[in-house]
DNA sequence: ATTGTTAGTAAAGCTTACGAACAAACTCCG
DNA sequence: CGGAGTTTGTTCGTAAGCTTTACTAACAAT
């Protein structure tokens, strides 16, 4: 009497499966698995997903068919038996459009290979412009990212600021002016490609675990003018009730004040954190040690802030995204000693807290993640 | 080019799938079309599906000669066509047994039908027992419960204080000195019957989901003797990277001191609101104001460590449990001011915070939820 | 009585995955 | 060198699951 797909307790259904469901998760599985693994047999894809290698088979020739899947000869290694035949994803066969539209001021995109590398960059000053200019910004970037792309466009990847649906609607994005924005629905439109847009910080933290080996529940804080946060449980991002899971800029910290924020409240995590009220503090100060208690005193606040949410979703890393030489070192080191004395040492002792690898550029890796994973299955 | 059973983003693939996967998902799907909304047609059932009639059929006739669903007979109202049969879930087919170990000093445990009502009580005094006797004392109220049941038992479902992992084992309850008890494998041997063991808070989610029309991303906060949570993300319950998930007892709250803990911290949430505190406190307070300052502050506290989880989580809906003098009223009341203040309105404002009704039967029916949903893949 | 509608079933067909069996191609070892 | 054993990948037939199509049964409306 099993039920459902997930491991562990059962799922409550909600939608009917056919078996070709069943067959485009099994094909997402074998795609997974070169992806993850890279150069493959068929008959190891089949030990390694459980599948015969009559199915595998099966599969591997529709995906061949597709140009998704090469045939790369035969296995070089001496061993008993009939030789593999090697495979691998076509990782020449297509390109991903990722775009960052979080950045100050400007909006950057790059043409990045299936394996998240970045072949071609392109970038256009956003000079002020809200609402539609913003959004005809973002086509005219994609169409120039397009004219670098030397091969087809697998899909276009877009990480928006802001609160975004599952249909890709950007519902709030105060700064640059949208509400309601349907972004993705455009895309499609302009450019007859599939097109997936989601929140910045979500794009981030699904970056962080396909490049930069993050663990499956992890918390990413995105540091920049404004503070927002990507959660991934189990690996699958967080959207929330209302879209709005990871905005947490705007909760106050701690029970002694602090400056008066944009928003009206005073001691918001961004007061604290935001990197022009830092920068501006920091200007301020005239001696290393007064740099250095600014530095600590915002570390401790996130440290504050974060300790609670760490505890509640019981989560084995928190990395951070936002300028280094701001975030590394003081500020990094109080937050995580800060988390560390203010929960259960038992359940979140070895809690990491780290800085990304992925610098600049995890935006738009994140959004080509969203499109491997999308388009896929594989990420 | 359709990957992945969940709605929005596409998971990453990590089993294979087969046919008969989705015939347990279908079928399940029946069951909870019938649970959720009672006595259907056949064609019912297809129509809200959407699998067709002949499946439907094919899935009913299965689940007939399991006993799980029976035909009621014609429907009544005279209309077009051919009249429908109209079935149900077999209610009268099954009890479920449904234990509480979270309770101090006593474990509790009630004799439940399929739709969550309780049928009969036991309960044993823990009488200071902990480890193997503690153990013994869940085995022994188990089968009093099974004396008192009238019909087949469908499941054993147990609320657990402490880390809970997938499988049932207690990693962890101090005040019961558990430490990787094997509690629903133990279960299982003892009485042959398909069992569960989950965490007290998470069951208490559930039940307050299925029970108590709670929304699909809600927080249950539990608060006795410790204070725990359980979260449901999309109808899901969150279980965390260690299976830790929840347990925000010794999350130090605010940025001025506190009692200290139990643990050796300063200013843990438990400090502020365990019940024993708060009786204590209460009791030493000599006016009204006094008692009504104590319990606003213990609210605040409580306000003060949630306001990041549901900012980060985006959650619609906070859920009390625990003892009504003493949380329901002033304390609630800090608690909802208390998170509206330090939480995005634009996003929070529709936020709501109130107490369970389903009192001290809440684990109990939380873990009959589990059963039901572990079993049927209904809830 | 005729017409039209609804419920449920039966038959046939398609898709998907599986197991059995086999040919090809290799290594190993006497 | 040549047989034995191993491994790969394919072919063939089968079982399971859902759909479409077509049917019968049973009713209301006219």
């Amino acid at each position: 009497m099993s039920i459902g797909f997930a491991a562990g307790r059962a799922l409550r259904p909600t939608t009917k499966v056919l078996p070709e469901h069943a067959r485009g998760h099994n094909r997402s599985l074998v795609l997974q698995t070169l992806y993850a693994l890279g150069k493959r047999s068929r008959a190891d894809i089949a030990r390694e997903t459980g599948l015969t290698r009559v199915t595998v088979s099966d599969l591997v020739a529709e995906l061949i068919a597709e140009s998704l899947i090469i045939e790369l000869g035969q296995r070089e290694d001496a061993r008993p038996g009939k030789p593999a035949t090697l495979l691998d994803l076509n990782r020449e066969a297509f390109q991903i459009i990722g775009v960052d539209l979080s950045a100050y001021a400007i909006f950057r995109g790059a043409v990045l290979d299936l394996d998240g590398q970045i072949l071609a960059r392109a970038e256009i000053p956003l000079a002020g412009s809200t609402g539609a200019d913003a959004t005809a910004k973002v086509i005219a970037l994609v169409r120039s990212l397009l004219d670098q792309a030397t091969l087809p466009i697998l899909g276009i990847g877009v990480g928006s600021p802001g609160v975004v649906d599952l249909a890709g609607v950007v519902l709030s994005a105060p700064n640059l002016g949208w509400k309601g924005e349907e972004l993705q629905a455009r895309l499609v439109a302009e450019f007859a490609v599939p097109s997936l847009v989601i929140n910045d910080a979500n794009a981030a933290a699904l970056a962080e675990h396909s490049f930069g080996d993050a663990e499956s529940d992890m918390m990413l804080v995105k540091i920049g003018h404004g503070v927002g946060a990507g959660l991934l449980l189990s690996g699958t991002p967080l959207f929330g009730s209302r879209f709005a899971a990871g905005e947490i800029g705007h909760v106050v910290v701690g029970t002694d004040g602090g400056a008066e924020c944009a928003c009206g409240k005073h001691g918001c995590l961004e007061t604290w954190l935001a990197t022009p009220r830092l920068d501006a503090a920091l200007a301020a100060a005239t001696t290393e040690d007064e740099k250095h208690a600014i530095l600590r005193e915002a570390g401790q606040r996130l440290g504050i802030a974060l300790a609670p949410v760490v505890g509640a979703l019981d989560l084995a890393e928190v990395v951070l995204s936002g300028p280094t030489e701001l975030l590394d070192g003081t500020l990094a080191t109080a937050t995580i000693e800060t988390l560390r004395a203010r929960t259960m040492p038992e359940f979140h002792g070895n809690l990491s807290l780290r800085m990304t690898a992925l610098g600049e550029d995890i935006v738009m890796r994140g959004a080509a993640v969203v499109v491997l994973s999308g388009q896929l299955g594989v990420s």
